[in-house]
DNA sequence: AGTGAAAATTTTGTACACAAATAGGCATTC
DNA sequence: GAATGCCTATTTGTGTACAAAATTTTCACT
C-alpha cells in the first residue's frame, strides 16, 4: 500500500512535523473548505483508508478531530457524515461567529503589527487571483484562511481554535444554502476594505465592516438547496495522483 | 479485568447512551474540574487503562478528546500531561472567556424561560451545600457547572462547546495560580446576584456582574506570577528574546 | 565523582484481527 | 400490498501484537 504524498494544499507550517493523521485531517478539512465534500456525504473509514494508504486507525483519529470541530458528525456505530446544519443550527453558528469575529477584529486593530497586516494583503491578492483564474475551490478556501489569519493575528489561541471550527462550519453552510447561480464567496473587495480599516486602526469601522461581511452569509440563509452525495474517490483524486 | 462502574459524578444525560470512552473522559474531566489532577501531571495510557479496566484504545480516544479541548496537552511520542498554562496563556484564556460569557449572558437574559432560571438556582444551592459540608472538590466542580448550565441556556451549541473548554481551562488556571490560603472559588453569592439580574431581565447589570466575577479570577493572576519553579524557559525568557 | 555513549526498559504509534452493531434484502404473514 | 421478522453483508468498535520512539539505566573511561 503506497504512502501518503507529502504535498498538501493548505499552509504547511514551517516545522514539518505533520504526522499522518494531520495530513488526512488537512485533506478532508480542505475538501470541506473548498466545498468539494458536500454536506451529508458519508465518510467510510475503510474507503478513506484505501484512498490515503493508511490503516483505519489513522482515519479514525482524523475523523475524531473533525468531529470535535463539528465539521463532521460522528454517529455511534453508524459512521461519520459531513455535517449538514439545519437552518436553525446555521443561524446559531453564524451568531457564534459574530461573537468571535468581533473580538478578533478588536484585538487585531489594537495589537497587530503593521508587518502582519501586509501579509494579510498578500493572502487576499492570492484569493483574488484564484477567482480570476476560475479556481473557485481554492478561492473559497483562501477566503476562509483570511479569516483564520486574522484570528491568528489576534494572538489568542483559544479564539483561534474557536474560529477554525466556525469558519469551516460556515463553509458548509454556504455550500448547503447557497443558490448555484449566486456568487458564492465573501468578496475580496470587502477583505481589502477591512484591511484598510485595520491599518488605520479604526476599530469601529473595522468591526462594522466585519459585521456587514457576515450579514451577507446570513442573508443567504433564506432559501433551500439540495446537496448531492459525491464520490469520495474523485474528490480525493489529488491524493492518488501523486504516486 | 473488571468493567467500569456505571456511576459518574457529573451530569448524566437522560439518554444513557454513554460509551466507555465517554465515561473515561468524564472521570478525567471531573478530576480536573475538582482539582484532584494537578497541572503538569503525566497521564500514562497503560496505567489509566488498568485503572478503568479498558484497553489503551479507549483511553486514547478519551485523551484525544481532552486534548482537543486544551485541557491536556498531547505531545507526540511523549504522551499526555494535564495542561499547565503559562501566565500569558492564562490571560488569553480568561480574555476568551470574557468574550464567551458576555455573549452567553446576553442571550440568556433575552431568551431563557423562567423555568430554567429556577433550575439554575437549585444548582447554586447544591454548590453552597458542598462548600458548607467542606466538600470543596464538588463545590468547585458545581461552580463550573453553573457556568456550563448558563451556556446551555443560551441555546447556542457552538458557544456551549467553547464555554466547556474555557471553564475547564480556567479551573486549571485557578488550581495553578491560586495562593493556598485564599478562598478558591467564585463565590456562590455572586452566582445568586447574577441569577437575580437575569430574572429581572436586566441585561446591563447581568453582564456587569459577570465581568466582575471574571475579574476575580484575573486578579489572582496578577498578584502571583511565579507558577512553576522548574520551568527554566520562562525564567530565562529574557535571554531567548523575541525570535 | 563526573561525563557520555550504548544498552535496556518503558511508552507511544500503527496495523490488523475479531467482535458487535447496523442496514438491506428476502421471504412470510396478515 | 404493506408490515414484520430473519438472515446476510457491510461497517464500526475494541483488544492486542508488534514497531518506533523516547526515557532510563548501565557502564566504561577520564
Amino acid at each position: 500500500m503506497n504512502q501518503i504524498s507529502e504535498k498538501v494544499a493548505s499552509t504547511k507550517g514551517p516545522k514539518g512535523k505533520r504526522t499522518q493523521d494531520d495530513i488526512v485531517y488537512e485533506h478532508i478539512f480542505d475538501a470541506i473548505l473548498e466545498q468539494r465534500l458536500a454536506p451529508g456525504t458519508k465518510l467510510n473509514e475503510e474507503s478513506l483508508g484505501e484512498i490515503f494508504g493508511v490503516s483505519r486507525t489513522i482515519i479514525r483519529r482524523a475523523l475524531s478531530r473533525l468531529g470535535h470541530e463539528q465539521v463532521i458528525v460522528l454517529r455511534p456505530n453508524r459512521g461519520a457524515v459531513v455535517a449538514s446544519p439545519t437552518l436553525e443550527e446555521a443561524k446559531q453558528i453564524v451568531f457564534a461567529r459574530r461573537v468571535c469575529e468581533r473580538a478578533v477584529t478588536e484585538l487585531v486593530v489594537d495589537n497587530a503589527p503593521a508587518s502582519q497586516i501586509e501579509q494579510l494583503k498578500k493572502l487576499v491578492q492570492e484569493e483574488q487571483d484564484c477567482f480570476a483564474k476560475g479556481d473557485k475551490g481554492s478561492g473559497i478556501r483562501l477566503s476562509g484562511e483570511f479569516h483564520l489569519k486574522l484570528a491568528e493575528m489576534a494572538n489568542n489561541p483559544p479564539l483561534l481554535n474557536f474560529q477554525r471550527s466556525l469558519v469551516s462550519q460556515c463553509s458548509l453552510i454556504i455550500a448547503q444554502y447557497e443558490k448555484n447561480g449566486e456568487k458564492s464567496h465573501c468578496s475580496y473587495d470587502e477583505h481589502y476594505e477591512l484591511i484598510d480599516a485595520i491599518k488605520n486602526r479604526d476599530k469601529e469601522l473595522a468591526v462594522k465592516l466585519m459585521m456587514h461581511h457576515l450579514d451577507h452569509i446570513e442573508h443567504k440563509l433564506s432559501l433551500d438547496d439540495e446537496p448531492s452525495p459525491d464520490d469520495l474517490r474523485s474528490i480525493f483524486s489529488n491524493v492518488l495522483g501523486e504516486k
